[in-house]
DNA sequence: AATATTGTTCAGCA
DNA sequence: GTGCTGAACAATAT
């Protein structure tokens, strides 16, 4: 589940591996994740390229090179990336491998492959002409901008949450997390929110995505009173003792606790 | 064997 | 234009 914590803490393992280091060769195992780039042309432009810095944007991933070009990384549901030292086993489900000059290979990893990957000339224009809304989790993002976001929207606040082209980051797993730290159940209508109840939301949005980053998105370090460690129909709710309840909507399901997120 | 899972995109409809 | 719904995409786990 790649949402924007996922992918910050990918950014970070890149950052601490691959960064600095120079591609050469890359092997592109199964070319339906390539978007707009033949396998042929990615592995030619991406051979002695360096990566200098990356960056995240929502759920992407973008890796910026010492030639004049970006290469970005989307995980879809299932992807990862793994970092192996050449000669030990590659990982099941690698799709493009990067050999790099260290002698070390960095995976990308992708078993139901609805992720993709591409190279952009430009990070900005690729957010612009992809609609993206703003990165959730950046400094820059306040809470004046999200009220503003919010204003006239009629759908419900989880489906809001959810529109990269509003806001981007936010998933099934973490929209479901913040409006329960909200206390409001998942499916209210966004104009029947009041100011304090989308301020609690962008508060409790910024929360989550600390901790969870903090965490480095693994179970055993999340805090305990986390719903996403609860994501069962009838499990006990961590804050105050419900019944943790799902909710099937357009294929996805919410939870939510039955006892402090209350229909209005 | 049937179902749930996960993100994005798109078609069809109100 | 906005928003909702379901389908499609892929492959696995239960």
């Amino acid at each position: 589940m790649p949402e924007l914590p996922e992918v910050e803490v990918f950014r970070q393992i890149f950052n601490s591996s691959a960064l600095n280091q120079k591609v050469a060769k890359v092997d592109v195992l199964d070319d339906g994740i390539l978007e707009n780039i033949s396998s042929r042309a990615f592995e030619i432009r991406m051979k002695n390229a360096t990566f200098q810095a990356t960056h995240r944007h929502g759920k992407y991933l973008f890796v910026e090179l010492d030639t004049e070009e970006t290469l970005m990384i989307h995980f879809g549901m299932t992807g990862y990336l793994e970092y192996y030292k050449d000669g030990e086993e590659e990982p099941e489900y690698s799709r493009i491998v990067f050999n790099l000059n260290n002698g070390y290979n960095l995976y990308y990893v992708c078993p139901r492959k609805l992720g993709r990957v591409s190279l952009v000339e430009d990070e900005a224009d690729f957010i612009e002409e992809n609609k993206l809304g703003p990165d959730t989790y950046s400094d820059e993002f306040k809470w004046e901008d999200f009220r503003e976001i919010m204003k006239g929207k009629r759908g419900s606040i989880k489906t809001t949450l959810m529109n990269q082209q509003l806001l981007a980051g936010i998933g099934n797993v973490y929209s479901d997390e913040i409006l329960f730290h909200s206390n409001i159940y998942p499916f209210t209508e966004v104009n029947e929110l009041n100011e304090e109840e989308l301020r609690t939301i962008f508060e409790k949005m910024k929360m989550v995505f600390e901790q969870a980053i903090k965490a480095e998105v693994k179970e055993e370090k999340f805090p305990k009173n986390f719903l996403l460690l609860k994501r069962s129909e009838g499990e006990e709710c961590p804050i105050c003792g419900g019944m943790i309840k799902r909710e099937k909507y357009s294929g996805r399901s919410s939870y939510y606790c039955e006892a402090h997120q209350k229909k209005k």
